[in-house]
DNA sequence: CCTTTTCATTTACGCGCGTAAAAAATATGT
DNA sequence: ACATATTTTTTACGCGCGTAAATGAAAAGG
């Protein structure tokens, strides 16, 4: 198979001009069937691809689409952004993933990357209370931006998210009545501010109920969730465990940590008569299916909320002309009852 | 802070010339410290930065690194991913990551991508069996690769990964010194090729010892590797369980999966005296640490890895005219013991 | 102070493609 | 078959930058 070095050649074997061969690679459809059909057969035998950077030099957007999260070997993170790809994808464009890796320098870094790049739109999970707010706002200002996961308030052209604080007031009424009102349990310094509305959920929810919140605030800084959830439910064990036989974390990633504190400290964990706790978590992480117990948690529908994402950033492009205003999506959770709690 | 659109531009309130200002842009070091200097002074008072696609076009080669792994909402994948790119930032390259998605036609289309992008080198973690050989034979050919994780013998100009067979024969030899010998539980048809050295690895430990091996494959197609050890363990155990005491995954999301079987069925599982069953797994996935109880297994040293897969690139950046033969470095694992066997 | 070396400037071309306008060819309807 | 609408070709320009060669200016060395 022969190699073709440009459009010009390319243009040439396949016995069009190149000006028509641009039109086809831009829209297929914008050509003739017939000479759809030759140039279709001509690229069967020539091996030529458009070279992107000429292409991209001369759009004024380009087709690509930036996605943007937090830490990426956070399997949640992880998740989402394999979803997001496979949807850009269905819709046309390229995907480019970063991650911030959880450093707000990096994240800056990402964003100078992001407007280099012209992309058509970009959808980003911010680092959050660390991020850089000043940054943030002169990329959004920038370039069309959906936010996910993790919302701050005015950014962006519209954010998608979960209603934490319909996440947490689900649960604790499922434990208060299922059982004894749970204990809340958070990180004192949450990198994220999903963390402080799940509280916020969890005190007006117990205060609906004629209960009196009781939150335990864990120390610990970055993203080894489950260790400072493991650490924070020794600590608390030593100390003579929650007020009461019901924990709720504040995610799963702690509620993982936690459990496994349990089973260090000989604690049988779960709801039949014999168990000596609960625990529950929020967002059903991909792993709470198997830990031992398996986590009773909250879902995230991850394909609903990265489609509406798409959705989001595809009206936002389309009416780039004549803004509207920035709109925000909650999704609800669902409680997921298995064996912890 | 005024808006500068291209380098000619800049150039001029900068007091330079443009071929200055681009040499400075190659290399801040190519110019006079005086030069920079006023460069830099420049960049402070104006918003410029070169556009990447008109300097992506005329160089042969770009300050690109192309990342691929074959599933990105794998931990495993999620964090060795991460420290590449870490690193390659750290080497001045421009890291792009892209996931297969578990598809080989994914994974075909990335390589279309990755060609178009003139990267200066590709760290790839190929999908395994399911991979169009021929496609991944043909972009090794094109594009300077090193291959990670997953070995294809003789493509790519190196491959780096862990001694497969030596993980299981030291996880062997500690099971059989510390208790029963094991039981080998793998996928019937896994979908990358470490699998296999780690299964003849245990036949020829246990041979070596003067065991009989004995092999259990279960079925499950896919990537969802934790629902396929959960349900080929509640299979095994519903006929009697394994033949012994002891079982050894072929990694730790199988075993993370037969750990919660094992909860299910109300075995316990460790290496005290009381317990039922010991399960071991291979991998040390970032989350062994907090099943329960915490998974016994062999460590992957992530660092290590990374840092010799991009060390292995930047060689074969440097010698691309001469080049020497390929290598292959693999890395042994260490016990990691913890309560499950 | 003058020569040599180093660095900067000028000039000029090319990269591969988008895109606009006008002319030519082809398809469509009657 | 003709007029009209659609598609394609031709021609031509521009994008923002790399890069090479020749010239000019500044720094270094004696």
């Amino acid at each position: 198979m022969e190699k073709i070095k440009n459009m010009e050649q390319f243009a040439e074997v396949s016995g069009l001009s190149r000006p028509t061969v641009s039109k086809f690679f831009n829209d297929p459809d914008s050509v003739r069937p017939s000479t759809r059909a030759r140039i279709e057969d001509a690229l069967e035998r020539f091996d030529y691809q458009p070279n992107i950077y000429a292409i991209n030099q001369n759009r004024r957007l380009t087709k690509t689409v930036g996605i943007v999260v937090p830490y990426l070997s956070d399997p949640f993170f992880g998740e989402i952004a394999r979803v997001l790809e496979l949807n850009c994808i269905a819709a046309g464009f390229s995907p480019s993933l970063f991650s911030s890796n959880g450093s707000p320098e990096r994240e800056k870094e990402v964003f100078a990357l992001l407007k280099s790049m012209k992309p058509s739109g970009v959808l980003l999970a911010p680092l959050g209370r660390f991020s850089d707010q000043s940054a943030i706002k002169s990329f959004c200002d920038e370039v069309p931006t959906v936010l996910f996961d993790s919302n701050i308030e005015g950014f962006g052209r519209a954010f998608i998210g979960s209603d934490n604080s319909q996440f947490t007031s689900l649960m604790v009424e499922y434990l208060v009545r299922s059982g004894e009102p749970p204990v809340f349990v958070e990180m004192k310094t949450p990198p994220n501010p999903n963390a402080r509305r799940r509280r916020q959920g969890y005190s007006s929810a117990m205060e609906a109920m004629g209960l009196a919140p009781e939150i335990v605030q864990i120390a610990g800084e970055g993203w080894a969730l489950e260790d400072i959830g493991f650490a924070g439910a020794m600590d608390m064990l030593a100390r003579g465990g929650p007020a009461g036989n019901t924990v709720l974390c504040s995610n799963d990633r702690l509620a993982i940590g936690f459990l496994s504190a349990c089973f260090e400290k000989g604690l049988k964990v779960g709801r039949e008569p014999g168990a000596d706790i609960r625990v529950a978590g929020q967002d059903d992480h991909p792993f709470s299916k198997f830990t031992c117990p398996p986590l009773t948690t909250i879902a995230q529908d991850y394909e609903a909320i990265s489609a509406k994402v798409l959705e989001a950033l595809l009206a936002t492009i389309d009416e780039d002309h004549q803004q509207g205003p920035r709109t925000t999506t909650l999704f609800e959770g669902k409680l997921v009852m298995r064996k912890s709690a």
